[in-house]
DNA sequence: ACTTGGCACTTGGGTGTGTTGAGTGCCAAT
DNA sequence: ATTGGCACTCAACACACCCAAGTGCCAAGT
């Protein structure tokens, strides 16, 4: 009973399942995969199999299906990345490029993905964690009013309309805006927060209060862009897998809306050498998820931001593994522009 | 056989059909309603109305159920709105107060809209289209990147990083913002683009070119506002009603996930006398949601940007159309300040 | 002109009984 | 370690049957 076969049965099984959504027989795995041995060897490895707890009978003498732990080791020993077809790589290089801005980008990369894979796309926002301060804009709207920029280095943008206490001379916001952009700019946003502790102190008496306020927006933008949001596509892609779910899909579309939950979710996946994440049915941390996979890997610069797709157990794993690297690649290749 | 009491057969049919979910026939009607008559009348008002197309029998000899028409003519004639009670009301208000900005609003907005209806509920973006230009700033950020931004009197701010041709002198791009500021200032943003057209030629020679490319990513920035965004909550209350669409949720999922289909389908709606606009299944222009019912209303100072729910045909209409009108009151109160 | 009780008829759904076929587990032989 | 053989299991399907809920229609009553 050699391991190496038992490990080729249980592909055949992962294989057959994912493909067929029955449960697989000893009889149908010598005569669709070329086994050279009979049925019965067969059903002794299954045997095995089922004792370790790699596959599983749904009652007692039909087929077996794969376990979550029979899924992972499959994804971990025994498959081999299917790479995307020529076409398909063409298809996410000619999209991603004709991109407008960064919210188109992700948009456009989300949906190829959710297309691609068939399976629910999410991609997080890029972070600005790694970037720093490129520029402050703040200019007077009204007597009260003011209105704050902070641009980072990565291109994003994030403003808001800000009150200040008591008025403001149009020569008094000069004065400060040159204090403010002398104290950060060029500052990583990640060490704002320090920074602009500091900066508020050596501040002169009569800007300390208008000033105080301006900081603490610049603060609370610096946190926006961390401020993480997810996008999805290819949530119809759930109602068509509606039998791999049998609960029903309700948990996962309520996990999906749970921006918190998702985020906590991709956060928490390591990339391994794969250069992909996966975490198989119960694997996952949240309880509604405890019949679905996902794959996730990060991308850009220093691959703090994650994207990749959600969908049930069965399901191709080396074709969208593959498909999810290739599309956070690409994406990674358009941002460093 | 008084017209009355048929519209009340068809009512207690409607009201007992959407608590049950199942047909309901003659005897179980006279039952549970107190209609003063026996069952075989109400068997005949039923064929009645079975007559005028209002229901219909599943299969021979089994209960009625309403048709579409039967549900419109239900929400016109029949229905009485019934109010929130008065803690909804109250966690309505307390929520939406605490909101930071724009974008919280609309996120609790809609997030309320969907638990007080246990539908799929759907915000649209208030439309910047009635406001005006408030104030432009254009900032040198490198030699040949410039960004721009575009502040509108009702708060919102338009930004993006432009790249222009040629090099351009902090003296020359001062000048620019001048004459752009004095051309545009105060205009409406739906007459924006003809002011910029204008603008354009009325540039001294040396600005033309990178002049261009300003004004023509303001006319961007000014679509922007208006490009309407829609958000959605309560996804997963689809699935629990997975039962009242007998195709699947799938179509429902892709409509709600296609923006502009929603974006259209919310700008058809116009609302009536009640003050809010239903659409019953197969009244609805996109056939995937042929099985939907989705009451929307217009909100904020011109009522121009929509929310509104989507669920099954089988809802329970005056409660969740009072929940819509209710959430669009107080979410235009909110936005006047 | 409605309403009503009565009655024959329809039908989906539930239950009980075989039957079948794919599949298993085990054993003795190779 | 592999294999053929064999008894056994069990879901799925088909069929028969019955029951409850419901309908349509008619003739009689108001």
């Amino acid at each position: 009973m050699s391991e190496p076969r038992r490990l080729e049965v249980l592909r055949a099984i992962v294989e057959d399942y994912v493909h067929s959504r029955e449960p697989v027989g000893s009889k149908a795995l010598v005569d669709r995969h070329g086994l050279g041995v009979s049925s019965a060897t067969i059903r002794n490895d299954m045997a095995v199999l089922e004792e370790e707890g790699l596959i599983t009978a749904p009652h007692t003498s039909s087929g077996r299906i794969p376990t979550d732990k029979g899924y992972r080791l499959f994804v971990d020993r025994i498959s081999e990345v299917k790479p995307l077809s020529a076409p398909e790589k063409r298809a996410i290089q000619a999209l991603l490029e004709g991109a407008e801005d960064l919210d188109d980008v992700v948009d456009r990369t989300v949906r190829i993905l959710a297309q691609l894979t068939n399976q629910v796309a999410v991609v997080q926002f890029p972070r600005l964690g790694g970037a720093a301060v490129r520029h402050i804009e703040i200019v007077l709207l009204a007597p009260q009013q003011v209105l704050v920029v902070l641009i980072a280095t990565n291109g994003t943008v994030q403003q808001r309309v800000v009150p200040v206490p008591g008025t403001l001379q149009e020569a008094e916001l000069a004065d400060l805006k040159q204090r403010i952009l002398g104290a950060v700019s060029g500052v990583r946003l990640t060490a704002l927060p320090a920074e602009l502790a500091h900066a508020a102190q050596v501040l002169p008496q009569h800007l300390r209060h208008a000033g105080g306020a301006l900081l603490k927006s610049l603060e609370h933008l610096a946190g926006l862009g961390r401020e993480d949001r997810i996008v999805l596509a290819g949530t119809a892609n759930l109602a068509r897998s509606t039998v791999d779910f049998p609960l029903s899909i309700g948990p996962v579309l309520e996990a999906l809306e749970e921006q918190v939950v998702m985020l906590r979710l991709l956060s928490e996946m390591e990339q391994d050498y794969r250069g992909v994440s996966v975490r198989i049915g119960s694997e996952n941390p949240y309880g509604g998820l405890s019949e679905a996979s996902v794959i996730a890997t990060g991308y850009g610069p220093d691959s703090g931001a994650k994207l990749g797709i959600l969908g049930p157990t069965r399901m191709d794993y080396p074709t969208t593994m593959a498909a999810v690297r290739a599309v956070a690649r690409y994406l990674s290749r358009i941002l460093e522009e």
